[in-house]
RNA sequence: CGCGGGGUGGAGCAGCCCGGUAGCUCGCGAGGCUCAUAACCUCGAGGUCGGCGGUUCAAAUCCGCCCCCCGCAACCA
């Protein structure tokens, strides 16, 4: 039993979430929700980016408040995140001065004390159309593409933080096998690494306040506004109050406490770099792992708007009647972690038929409708029929390789379907009747627990329809899953059965 | 030579690190069954694993070169 504390990149609410949020956010929850069914202590952190220009932007453009346009957007992120069955502890925002700030302030005062931050004078080419620094690809011939005029070379005073000299340190930090900053996937590690090697340059830390004012001021420098950096990516370590005397610092103090940060790959190299400089040079312990996904396309192409394939979460839940499960088993079953998904709506649908209403909805409702008409009372279970798969499937979740451990669990629905068939169950005497259901329906106890972190309300439908007596607490946070409950026959004080129902309906059904 | 990912039966993907019968879901064809949500089960057709070359008894898997697709390229979150 451990101390594990999970996060999720903030997202940016300048707009209302879309599926590469909902991606990251099951992602994570399903792992939050494993390590808690296997025992430890979880803190499962997500959150919003409230600061920047583009918010500023934003909202300007509105002719609202930049608060007034993050409080109305941010409860669309919550309020899906709550429908998705996230089941996060804390949801942080930065612009929340009494729980964001301090910890932010602190940590700048740290690092200023430990000289890694030093004030320049940055010059670029800034586009007055765009209200921003180009860089030569965002240049046509020495033009903004946008608004066809020179950009303009702007200086400015910045904070730096001083990353040049952290490339050796970083390196062995990430690579070092006990104890570093582990890349989960490791294939994700090597662009990281390859950039260490091209060599690091120090990064803005701070703008002044005319260019943005949407920000954190930097502690004993009027005019100056913290950028992106130390505002967004210190929120993990906020969120429990580093460097304040708040309690749940222990979360992340505490040396035998586990830090995982689920993120996506676009970021991967800031939480890879710039965050673990920043607390080193503060004196905070490092994160354990950074746990990458890939990035979801729509029917094979980049999400865009001009192209006209956004998917809308929204949508997603509303076709499947708010039932959350069909894509939270579409996300888990089809994407492995680490690697770019598709979503299509054919394809969904051929999900959800397939896998969910045919293999899994039909076994429980064939067995439990068998069983009914014996009279819904349970024997001895028999023989084992799920001999490793715990082991294996625990193996799986541990090393975040989840799709593999879905389809563990989905290899044993396909096996009892098998079964039924091949033992011709429903033909049986009814002696040998009855205990080849007591026997299936022990196998779809251990199936709703090894699918509870992936489609937790399904899972815990389906103990209810077998009766399992532990049903109700299936979905509380102090759950676990215990060696009784894996163990085959273990629920002794299960003897009947409750009432079949359609799990998942047709799609097309009124 | 900027960095990284990818190219596997009609579609979408796994396998590649640790070489040795090419696996999964859908689709297609035939059959079985009728307990069940027209669901379930069995069998089958369909692949020179992007191309060329190398290593090896043996390569989708290791090495080299080439072609194609996609991200990123640091102030953009």
């Amino acid at each position: 039993m451990s101390r594990q504390y999970i996060t999720t990149a903030i997202d940016y609410p300048n707009a209302p979430p879309h599926m590469g949020h909902v991606m990251e956010k099951v992602l994570a929850d399903t792992v939050a929700r494993w390590f808690r069914l296997r025992g430890d202590e979880v803190r499962f952190q997500v959150g919003t980016d409230e600061h920047g220009v583009k918010i500023e932007r934003t909202a300007k453009k509105e002719g609202i408040d930049p608060m007034a346009l993050v409080d109305r957007n941010v409860p669309l992120y919550q309020n899906l995140y709550h429908r998705l069955q996230i089941s996060f502890d804390f949801f942080i925002r930065t612009t929340d001065e009494k729980t964001h700030w301090p910890t932010v302030i602190a940590l700048w005062k740290k690092l200023q004390e430990a000289k890694a931050l030093e004030k320049r004078t940055y010059t670029g080419l800034y586009c007055q159309g765009c209200e921003r620094f180009m860089t030569a690809r965002d240049l046509v011939d020495g033009k903004c593409a946008i608004h066809n005029a020179a950009p303009e070379k702007v200086s400015e005073e910045n904070w730096f933080l001083l990353m040049q000299r952290e490339g050796e340190w970083l390196k062995k930090l990430l690579t070092q096998k006990k104890g570093g900053y582990e890349i989960v996937p490791s294939e994700r590690a090597q662009e990281t690494l390859a950039l260490i090697e091209q060599g690091l340059d120090d990064v803005s830390f701070s703008r002044p306040q005319s260019s943005l004012s949407w920000g954190i001021p930097v502690p004993d420098d009027l005019g100056q506004v913290m950028y992106v950096w130390c505002d967004a990516l210190t929120n993990y370590a906020s969120g429990v109050g580093v460097l304040t005397d708040r309690p749940e610092a222990v979360w992340w103090n505490d040396e035998d406490s586990e830090i995982t940060h689920v993120i996506g790959k676009d970021i991967a190299r800031f939480h890879a770099l710039i965050w673990p400089t920043m607390l080193k040079n503060a004196g905070v312990r490092q994160p354990n792992r950074l746990l990458i996904h890939g990035f979801l396309t729509s029917d094979g192409q980049k999400m865009s708007k001009t192209i006209g394939n956004v998917v809308e979460p929204e949508e997603v839940l509303k076709k499947f009647g708010g039932n959350p499960d069909p894509l939270r088993f579409y996300l888990s079953h089809e994407i492995p972690v680490g690697n770019d998904g598709d979503f299509s709506w054919k394809r969904i649908g051929e999900v959800y038929d397939s896998m969910l209403r045919n293999k899994l909805g039909n076994l429980l409702n064939r067995v439990l409708v068998l069983l009914k008409k014996e009279g819904g009372t349970l024997g001895d279970c028999g023989k084992d029929a799920i001999g490793t798969a715990w082991k294996t499937y625990a193996e799986s979740m541990d090393d975040f390789r989840l799709t593999d451990a879905l389809a563990e669990a989905m290899k044993i629905v396909v096996g009892a379907n098998e079964y039924i068939d091949a033992r011709k169950v429903w033909a049986l005497p009814a002696a040998e009747k009855a205990a080849e259901l007591s026997n299936l329906a022990e196998r779809l106890r251990h199936i709703s627990l090894l699918l509870l972190p992936f489609i937790p309300s399904t899972a815990q439908e389906i103990s209810r329809q077998l009766g399992v007596p532990y049903a109700e607490k299936m979905l509380e946070k102090d759950f676990v899953i215990t060696a009784k409950m894996k163990e085959w026959g273990g629920q002794k004080d299960w003897r009947k059965v409750g009432e079949p129902r359609i799990l998942f309906a047709p799609l097309s059904a009124p």
